[in-house]
DNA sequence: CACAGCACCGCAACCGATTGCAGAATCGAT
DNA sequence: ATCGATTCTGCAATCGGTTGCGGTGCTGTG
């Protein structure tokens, strides 16, 4: 139905060939053909057929974008970072959502690489091997996840998790509870490092509360577990986790953060809407979703991927202090 | 790089045709060469590249979903739905997010209009002739906002306004206000006509209060005007807008729902968690995803247009009554 | 035993674009 | 006027599939 690059030969009076020319590699054509190419490619709305075009130079200019789960806010701020990036580039993206489920991510992902140029996969499910089966045969980005020798783009979850426990510490909090997410989490088994390795560093104690669904659900499950454990702060899995502390913790009548507080991580919109405002650690998510598109873009572009392999950015997270956070309660023992 | 149809045929001894058959028309070739072929084609993994099935068969099993803003938690969900939906028929989806912008939308469409068999536009912003423009040349489905002659699905608007007047009346409200979104939402606009209806129904005055970005921010910034209104219930565009104003009320020390009643509409997972916790009309986001995926698809495979021009569905509201209304207070003239 | 009928498979053209190669046209110089 | 050097443009092959048409070989019947 659209028109094709012969409508436009025809309507210019010139071959297909030089309208291929005349749009891609303006300098090779005449100046006045190529005006009347132009002319002609404008009036019938001409744009060329990518599909096409990548049978032929291998290049579709499409990207593959693979999440565990939209209905996570993480992800779409991701996901806006990749677009706008994408756009940038006149580069078209495809979406897969795999709901959470290793299964469908390891077919969309098989499904989605022969007709992209190259894969971005956050935060992904699938183990190391099959992931480092994906990258050998396809140009391949991660972001929150690393892989020997894959691409990425990460964040620094230790280095996150130390400003949390130093800010929890400022106000007087010695013991400090960790509510986990799932379980193989890739950026749960970092943040559970830098929290240790910064409780070492101040004298403090740490008690791990389990492994949660990384939702708001999760959070409420995981609520009365973590006061349990007489800790006076809590870090969470991820601002839902938090948000769904808070709220049992309220239910409860548990007062934050007069009698126990609470730390978030991911900074989602939520996070500064909740009540009370969640402190939280500030993960530039859309910022990774550009990163990524401009580290796959460039692998896409150099045929000798020596100098990418292995390339990876790391992002710094930033605390943000609102107001679930507070000077520790007195113990029970002081 | 991935193995190609030849590749397959080499391998089972057979032509590229016969490969071609034997995976997308079983029952035209002999039992014992499918045999070979399906085995030869398992073991290469080969796909076919659906970009080269698309030149020839008009279907590139691609369609394109664009929608105004991922960071609207309403947003994800519908593009959830189509993702799930899309999937099961073995479809893959474009996604562009336009950022709100007209001229973005329009530019994208047109990009992505090439290469996919149709598409879905969620709450665009373009006008009426814009939209009817694209769907003259391809495949669309509209969803929520409806264009003569345009495929759609929508939310009864109409209907969930009076959900949300009947249940407040109810309650005793005699005065309420109404926080309006863009000054070009299509729903915002049939919001208010079910407003006015249901308002005239109960007898009920209605004031509006300007409009507002679709966001928390607009939220705050409406309710003060909101509260000088003199009502005793408010109305919002939607729930992020909603929250904004639970978020000012409460910094004022205004209390919802004692002092005054506040409805959103959307139900996003904020809704119930907000503090109070957001009474709303729910929208079944997700399955209007759904629906416009089957939609679309019926329309691609029909090769009669008569049938679908003008199809739609509308999808009812669901009125969720939380603690962010309750009966109204003493106006200071009963 | 001959021949009609049928199931099965391959040849070749085609989709919409790109690109190496070579021919045509233009120009300048001798 | 002839020739060589440039510049520009068209021809044709190609990418990875799909599909109409015709050919081959087998089966079954008279």
């Amino acid at each position: 139905m659209p028109a094709t690059i012969r409508d436009v030969a025809r309507l210019a009076g010139v071959s297909p060939s030089t309208v291929s020319r005349a749009l891609s590699l303006p300098d090779v054509v005449n100046a006045a053909t190529r005006a009347r190419v132009q002319a002609a490619a404008d009036q019938l709305g001409y744009a060329p057929n990518r599909a096409a075009r990548g049978l032929i130079t291998g290049r579709t200019g499409n990207i593959g974008l693979v999440v565990p789960d939209l209905a996570n806010p993480f992800f779409p701020s991701v996901v806006k970072g990749v677009q706008a990036r994408a756009r940038m580039h006149d580069v078209a993206v495809f979406l897969a959502d795999t709901d959470e489920d290793v299964a469908s991510e390891v077919s969309l992902v098989n499904a989605l690489a022969k007709q992209v140029d190259g894969l971005i996969l956050c935060s992904p499910r699938a183990s190391d091997e099959e992931l480092a089966e994906i990258a050998a045969e396809s140009n391949v980005v991660l972001v929150n996840r690393l892989v020997e020798g894959v691409p990425a783009v990460t964040f620094d979850n230790e280095g996150g998790m130390r400003q949390a426990i130093a800010h929890l510490v400022a106000l007087g909090h010695r013991k400090i509870a960790w509510v986990g997410g799932p379980m193989t989490s890739w950026s749960g088994a970092h943040r559970i490092i830098g929290l240790y390795a910064a409780a070492r560093d101040h004298d403090v104690e740490l008690v791990e509360v389990g492994h949660f669904a990384p939702t708001y659900e999760g959070g409420m499950a995981a609520a009365d577990q973590a006061i349990a454990t007489g800790a006076t702060a809590v870090v969470a899995y991820n601002d839902l986790v938090a948000i769904g502390l808070l709220a049992r913790l309220h239910a409860r009548g548990i007062s934050v953060p007069d009698d126990v507080s609470v730390v978030g991580i991911d900074d989602i919109a939520m996070a500064a809407m909740s009540r009370p405002a969640l402190t939280t650690v500030r993960l530039p998510k859309q910022k990774s979703g550009e990163i990524a598109v401009e580290l796959l873009l460039a692998m896409i572009d150099d045929p000798d991927p020596e100098t990418i392999i292995g390339t990876r950015g790391t992002l710094q997270g930033e605390l943000m202090v609102r107001d679930s956070t507070g000077v520790a309660s007195d113990p029970a023992q002081p």
